[in-house]
RNA sequence: GGGGGUGUAGCUCAGUAGGUAGAGCACCGCCCUUUUAAGGCGAUGGCCGAAGGUUCGAAUCCUUCCACCCUCACCA
């Protein structure tokens, strides 16, 4: 059956529906009790109390003048059971008129039929919205991912565990947001177009702002301005910050996504590991029940102290490289060891540091674990470590392998500032597409005084990937990023691209 | 960008020595007043992801392209 014979056979309802006098898309209807209500008070409602209950009608059973059907509801659903009798030779009428999908009122009294399953007996019944394109199946429901991204309102309609994931992505960022406030941290709003993009080593994405008829970046990150308030005066505040990068799309990210900053006038990295495995240890004791998390079959313990190892030792431990008195030579011959097809004459120090601890540490880093003590070379907003030469007080937390926190001792020596960024431009000058660019204008706010301050990012659609047990991050976002559905068609594709 | 996989009815899926497309559910018609994926009988329904090619003949073989998934590379 071809789809557009689908919606003409609903279409035809609708006129169907306007010809009994009927409105199929009324405006209102007044629900007293949902489906999980009439459930938990069955016993006081039962046979007496007349119900109002609203929702989808996921399933019908038609048995000629009776018939049977599941009614679907945020709380979960409930069973009607329409007669002929009950409700009249008209409305048994219309009711032969609905359709899997449409969404309906009803008033009834609560009863338990006799395979025992609590059921609205109907007296009256409202057609609320006539649906005009069929579900998916029934009972194999939805499986094809693209359809799930694409449609994710069909996506809950048909996998109800859906929701259940986005509700607990919910609780997590309540959860954060409380437990920030009240530690007296202030959330903020800082700007998603940017004049320089900047706090992070990204590709921004461009766009252009017509009046002023500049290009303007969306934001990777909202460090610098967050600090700046942090200059003001402001002395905790955070921001929800949806970031956006113009890199790769895979199962671990997304070109917009979600992270959490916070900065902490006066204290330093120190503060940031403690805030970080108090805050998230106590996040799985109330939304799991306790601080075990177990993400594709790997358990991991989230009760604080959490481990803490620095870089360079890590990649001593893995590769027996002491990375910290190599020269560039020998950390571009030992990438080569590790890759031999891969260029890495073209990579700056840092570079080659972070390309060798990838590959020689990450994996082994179950967690919970915090990397410390970065090297300098890419860690330009960081500031230097107050005993070791070479790093910086920067750590990083991992969870099953992956990182999900960055946090500094934050930079406020504003020349030593400037002379990080000359060197990101340098390094942006000999082919690195990923640098921090040089901000006067942060560079000013600096000179006026900025105290020794802890800051934090945290990725937070990787930690509900963690929290909720899935495998991609587009299964933590409700929209991920696809391509457009119409570039699928070779016809629209111009030949000249490659 | 590289490698692997997938793409067939609205949905979930079958379909290879290449022979002209199938099931279940949904939809439509009939029977059925306590069903549970209700049941029974019957009927519709496909540019087999797109475009080329090989062949008497292509869902099936070849080429190119598109989308999605996995994976590698860069990143959170």
């Amino acid at each position: 059956m071809v789809i557009n014979k689908l919606r003409e056979d609903r279409i035809a309802k609708v006129q169907a529906f306007r010809q009994m006098g009927i409105d199929p898309y009324p405006y209102r209807f007044e629900v007293t009790y949902s489906s999980a209500d009439i459930v938990n008070n069955f016993n006081e409602l039962a046979d007496i109390t007349v119900v109002k209950a609203a929702g989808r009608l996921r399933l019908i059973r038609r048995m000629g003048k009776a018939s049977f059907a599941d009614l679907h509801d945020a709380a979960g659903k409930i069973q009607l059971y329409f007669r002929r009798d009950d409700v009249g030779v008209d409305a048994y009428k219309a009711f032969r008129l609905l359709d899997l999908g449409d969404i309906i009122g009803v008033e009834g009294v609560p009863f338990r039929t006799k395979t025992g399953e609590i059921t609205i007996k109907v007296s009256s019944f409202e057609i609320l919205c006539k649906s005009i394109r069929p579900l998916s199946d029934k009972w194999r429901g939805l499986r094809n991912r693209e359809t799930r991204y694409r449609q994710r309102y069909l996506d809950l309609i048909m996998n109800p565990e859906v929701e259940k994931v986005f509700q607990i992505r919910t609780r997590m960022m309540s959860f954060f947001r409380n437990y920030l406030n009240n530690r007296d941290f202030i959330e903020v709003e800082t700007p998603i177009l940017q004049p320089l993009y900047g706090g992070a080593l990204a590709r921004p994405f461009i766009t252009h702002h017509n009046t002023l008829d500049m290009d303007l970046y969306l934001r990777i990150a909202d460090e610098l301005y967050l600090k700046r308030l942090i200059i003001g005066g402001m002395e905790r505040v955070y921001e929800v910050c949806k970031d956006f990068r113009n890199e790769g799309m895979d199962r671990l990210h997304n070109p917009e996504f979600t992270m959490i900053e916070l900065y902490q006038s006066f204290a330093d990295y120190f503060d940031m590991m403690e805030l970080l495995e108090n805050m998230l240890s106590a996040m799985a004791e109330e939304l799991l029940k306790g601080t075990k998390l177990k993400y594709q079959g790997v358990e991991i313990d989230l009760t604080p102290p959490w481990r803490r190892e620095s870089y360079y030792d890590l990649v001593k431990r893995y590769s027996g490289w002491n990375l910290m008195e190599m020269s560039d030579a020998e950390l571009a011959a030992a990438a080569a060891e590790i890759a031999p097809e891969d260029n890495h004459s073209a990579k700056n120090r840092g570079r080659l540091i972070d390309f060798i601890f990838s590959e020689k540490v990450e994996p082994h880093l179950i967690g919970p674990l915090f990397v410390t003590d970065f090297p300098l070379e890419i860690s330009p907003l960081s500031k230097a470590h107050r005993s070791e030469a070479g790093v910086t007080e920067r750590f990083e937390l991992y969870l099953f392998g992956r990182e999900v926190a960055n946090a500094f001792s934050e930079l406020n020596d504003p020349l030593e500032q400037r002379r990080r960024f000359e060197q990101q431009v340098r390094w942006s000058e000999s082919g690195d597409m990923e640098t921090q660019p040089m901000d006067e204008d942060f560079l000013r706010a600096l000179e006026f005084g900025m105290p020794p301050t802890g800051g934090m990012g945290i990725g937070f659609d990787r930690l509900v990937m963690f929290f909720t047990d899935q495998p991609s991050i587009r299964d933590v976002i409700l929209f991920p990023q696809l391509r457009p559905e119409e570039m699928s068609r070779t016809d629209d594709i111009d030949e000249e691209e490659e």
